[in-house]
RNA sequence: GGCUCUAUGGUCAAGUGGUUAAGACUCCGCCCUCUCACGGCGGCUACCCGGGUUCGAAUCCCGGUAGAGUCACCA
């Protein structure tokens, strides 16, 4: 068969060559080691906590290694294109602290190894496959949807392997001939790698493949023996042919992608081997998982599950540090040591490692989320803070704008028992839950949500203690004073003043100081729960203080 | 079904032939304490199963089992 002939009927269009394409993206100009890494998504704008797991993961890569992290668009898939997803793309990441050197951004390309949209590299995609027909490495099918779903009926009935290869590939044998009419007659086709794999013959023979992955290790698997598609019907290639050409082209040095990606690689490898050039490394990360109704870890599903949108924490109100602490731990099993070794370090002095990243798949766990959340929480001022939940709440939950009107107010509260030397509170996860937690301290919110103490409110004495509470109070009193004047009252009324002789003697008294707090308490934030009363009181003024006060007793 | 990956407590995980099998989160108890949070102390709970190899196996080998992924003109 005449290949160049068959190339130019198939390509019958201006196209330039391959070593033009190598000249004008030459290898990059780093200093050795550094790595090269891409994010590559696809534009349906919807950027999964999975993708942002593997953004981190070549981020790291790159920038620890003074390499190039770039950002090419993946739209061979006409089908699911959604408007300014490329923006949305662009500002999730932004947010969560995942800046791009190169690639697509939001007013255009910026970079040498361009175009970075995959949708405007067709000629370039077509050059090769040209150059691989030409050389008889792959061909034309025309093999309709039908006679595909016939042979794979056929190949079900003989427990055959399924797909398009060896005497399956029924368009591998046209001749040039046959091709050229069915050309002309309109007919539509797609362009197949010509796989020279075979796994037709005894498991011994069988021609294996070893890939040292950077995460797992030497991989080991069979040889590909599919013709797959690199070009589909429409011209456009499909994910194989891409990501062989661009990562080559773009001098990518590590892939970075999910596990998903494993079974594709023997292709990948022999379309490599094929064109000549060398792959890059492979990282495969394992899936973030979760457990299912029955109790069966599964891979997370967009569809299935909110929790994996990043719109999801934004939402919430995680803040991007937070989320980013928490994928740091699962991407690496010894970054949670190297953070209590330095509690203060900027994430980016941790020595990532592709090594230490785990390959089995890892449940998400919002527990660890959220207690990692709070440690982050307590590093960031309450003035930041502020700026984060009005950001937060102008874009996801304005029903919060009365809790941001005060400033300095909000970050009295923000900041309550934050600035202890030795333990902290750590009280804040998330924005929803630190709006629920301190709506006692906004009359718009307030409301009275728990009851008084059975053991006071059994002895009827609820008014009395809250009334003799208000007599004594003096707004200007210090912390000690204060609860002084609480014990006072208590031991008055026959409770005693400290827990531990009620513990004693039960029998003695009608129950302990921490009754007596807790009617205040109530009475105050509406809660039994709360930080300290006295710091509460200092943050509410005296006028609101006794109006509370007042008001519990006039029900 | 074929191919592939994975397998240590409820979760995430150290561990690469000899350890009392780390650590973190959760849970429980105690302490601190005016409640909560924080903090401190303690506890529960683990090497998937069966064979080998070896003086000795979580670790090496073989065979099962289980879970996951994938088998498109999607990525």
């Amino acid at each position: 068969m005449d290949c160049k002939k068959l190339a130019e009927m198939l390509f019958p269009e201006e196209l330039k060559t391959p070593e033009y394409y190598e000249e004008i993206y030459p290898p990059r100009d780093l200093p050795a080691g550094s790595k090269v890494t891409r994010l590559g998504p696809s534009p349906t704008g919807f950027i999964h906590l999975g993708n942002l797991f593997g953004a981190f993961a070549d981020e790291r890569l790159a920038h620890q290694s003074g390499g190039v992290f770039f950002l090419r668009i993946e739209d061979t898939d006409d089908k699911r294109e959604v408007e300014g997803a490329v923006e949305t793309i662009i500002s999730s990441l932004g947010f969560f602290g995942i800046n791009f050197d190169e690639g697509a951004t939001m007013s255009g390309d910026v970079g040498s190894y361009g175009d970075y949209t995959q949708s405007r590299r067709g000629e370039i995609y077509r050059c090769f496959a040209k150059k691989l027909v030409e050389e008889g490495k792959a061909y034309p099918c025309f093999l309709t949807e039908e006679e595909i779903a016939s042979i794979r009926e056929e190949q079900e009935t003989l427990k055959a392997n399924p797909g398009i290869y060896g005497k399956w590939a029924k368009s591998r044998n046209l001749d040039i001939e046959d091709i050229e009419k069915r050309i002309n007659a309109g007919e539509k086709f797609v362009v197949r790698l010509k796989s020279s794999g075979n796994l037709d013959k005894p498991e011994e023979a069988i021609r294996r493949i070893r890939v040292e992955d950077a995460i797992r290790g030497v991989l080991d698997m069979p040889e590909n023996d599919q013709d797959t598609v690199i070009l589909k019907a429409t011209g456009i290639p499909t994910y194989h042919f891409a990501h062989v050409i661009d990562d080559h082209l773009m001098r990518t040095t590590h892939v970075v992608r999910g596990a998903e990606w494993l079974p594709s690689l023997p292709v990948h490898i022999e379309l490599f081997e094929k064109l000549g050039w060398k792959p890059p490394v492979y990282c495969h990360t394992a899936q973030l998982m979760k457990l299912d109704e029955e109790g069966n870890k599964r891979k997370l599903s967009k569809r299935l599950d909110p929790e994996l949108s990043l719109d999801y924490y934004r939402r919430e109100g995680y803040h991007p540090l937070a989320v980013r602490e928490y994928l740091l731990t699962v991407l690496n099993s010894n970054f949670e040591e190297w953070r209590i070794a330095n509690p203060d370090s900027p994430a980016e002095d941790f020595e990532f490692s592709t090594e230490k990243m785990s390959n089995s798949g890892a449940l998400f766990d919002l527990n660890k989320l959220n207690d990692i959340s709070k440690d982050v929480l307590l590093k960031i001022s309450a003035s930041e803070l502020y700026d984060f939940l009005k950001g937060w709440s102008e874009e996801f939950y304005p029903e919060a704008a009365p809790v941001l009107a005060d400033r300095e107010y909000l970050q009295r509260i923000l900041d309550i028992g934050r600035n202890e030397d030795r333990n902290p509170r750590k009280d804040h996860i998330c924005a929803v839950q630190i709006v629920k937690n301190i709506s006692y301290f906004f009359d718009e919110f307030f409301a009275r949500e728990d009851d008084m103490p059975e053991e006071v409110a059994a002895a009827g004495d609820i008014e009395t203690v809250i009334a003799s509470y208000l007599s004594t109070y003096d707004h200007s009193d210090n912390q000690e004073l204060w609860f002084d004047k609480i014990r006072e009252i208590a031991g008055e009324l026959g409770y005693a003043a400290k827990p531990k002789d009620f513990k004693k003697n039960p029998e003695l008294y009608k129950g302990h100081v921490g009754h007596i707090s807790t009617v205040i308490r109530v009475a105050l934030t509406g809660r039994r729960q709360s930080p300290d009363i006295w710091q509460i009181q200092q943050i509410l003024g005296e006028n609101r203080t006794r109006d509370r006060l007042k008001e519990y007793i006039s029900q």
